[in-house]
DNA sequence: GTTCGGCGTTAGGGAACCGTTAGGACTTCG
DNA sequence: CGAAGTCCTAACGGTTCCCTAACGCCGAAC
């Protein structure tokens, strides 16, 4: 379980860095809103602890951003009491909203409430079946631990398909999500693409185990 | 939306009434917490908000007795800010704990945050008979867990007769739909289609139990 | 018993669809 | 200006699907 802290109070930054990881969190930190992003991006943690009073980004912009890409938990922390500070940060997409000072016991037991909460409701931006991984996030695809060189075109497609997990996504759809709402008869791109993409993430491209055809109706990712 | 209010205190029941009403939220309330888990129980609300501080029953207690049938989000309510309150309630099942007194913002926006985690429901709509499910949204048919290819016209065909469940759908509104509006004399297309239908599907495709034939008529789907 | 119409089933050919390869046009970047 | 990379076009066998045709079954009418 890997937590990002965000905040610019280096003192704040060791006490809970200690106490989070005497409890066997795994613990990132970030002195300000550009490294929380980059950390989050890069780390991709389970929960966010982010202050709202740092300098450059402020932690609201911080909670948007995030939103931008991830539903992980993120949990604020605050000098700043007035309800009305609460209810941007909430609606910004905070998940929980903590007023200093706190006691350790209370942030450990909302961290525990919010990481309980996880598993079943996030939409995990990360894919893997086989020996591929596809980090819907950042763009990222590897192989077997080999990075894999996606063409545009090739990812767009690939992560209309993955979206729709185990759902059939039907020629036009596809066709209008990567290529544009003109394109929707030009069922020879979707060949062309579909058989670069699984000679690049099949097992056996030419026995498709996860990009599957269904002839005469779309295609379908499945694991 | 649903809520569930359960306070012992009727003018704080009153209010939080209001407050939510205005917000275009259904308002269930309970008066202790007995009555709290019948609520919940016969009326399955989106979210409980509780006061710890009931007779009877304490909140813990409901907390925990709802933990054991459901993963509603809950939030807490309480008179007492003592960090060890937070912790036990929280670590019951609680996903959030407010201290009184709050500002009705504040617990407007946390009830926001916990509803936007749950879109949980993301189940699609799905027909089952026998040992076949057929989920319409995602276009996919299995079989005693085995994916069932179908084709384009057998899945239209299917479709439609899934859609009018119990209904008699006439060959000409079959013919209709799968085929088009100039095909409602062509009956052969009908029998061959639901012959391969009942192949796929039936336990007994000789002794249909599912897809019916209304001799002169047309066809029916039940359970 | 025979005839007849509606229904279910099977088989086959033509058409549409699919996967794949190769090569040229275009953009990007050094 | 050249090189690398990307996208599109064209064409090929192979596969799947749809429609046509024919036959057997069954119950109702004669």
């Amino acid at each position: 379980m890997r937590i990002l802290i965000a905040d610019d109070d280096p003192q704040m930054l060791r006490a809970l860095r200690i106490t989070l990881t005497a409890r066997g969190y795994e613990v990132e930190t970030a002195p300000d809103g550009k490294a929380a992003l980059e950390v989050a991006i890069r780390t991709h943690p389970d929960i966010v602890v982010i202050d709202l009073g740092m300098p450059g980004l402020t932690g609201i912009e911080v909670i948007e951003a995030l939103r931008g890409w991830t539903q992980i938990p993120v949990l604020v922390v605050s000098g700043r009491s007035e309800s009305w500070d609460k209810v941007e940060a909430l609606d910004a997409g905070a998940d929980d909203y903590v007023t200093k000072p706190f006691s350790a016991d209370e942030l450990l037991a909302r961290i525990r409430a919010l990481s309980r909460r996880t598993p079943a409701t996030t939409d995990d931006p990360v894919v893997t079946f086989g020996d591929v991984t596809v980090d819907l996030a950042a763009r990222l695809v590897t192989r077997a631990g080999e990075h894999v060189r996606l063409t545009p075109t090739e990812w767009r497609l690939l992560e209309v398909l993955l979206r729709s997990h185990d759902k059939l996504v039907t020629r036009e759809t596809l066709l209008t999500e990567v290529w544009g709402p003109q394109y929707t008869t030009d069922t020879g791109y979707l060949r062309l693409y579909l058989s670069q993409l699984r000679k690049k993430l099949e097992p056996e491209p030419s026995k498709p185990r996860y990009l599957l055809t269904e002839a005469g109706m779309g295609y379908r990712f499945t694991t």
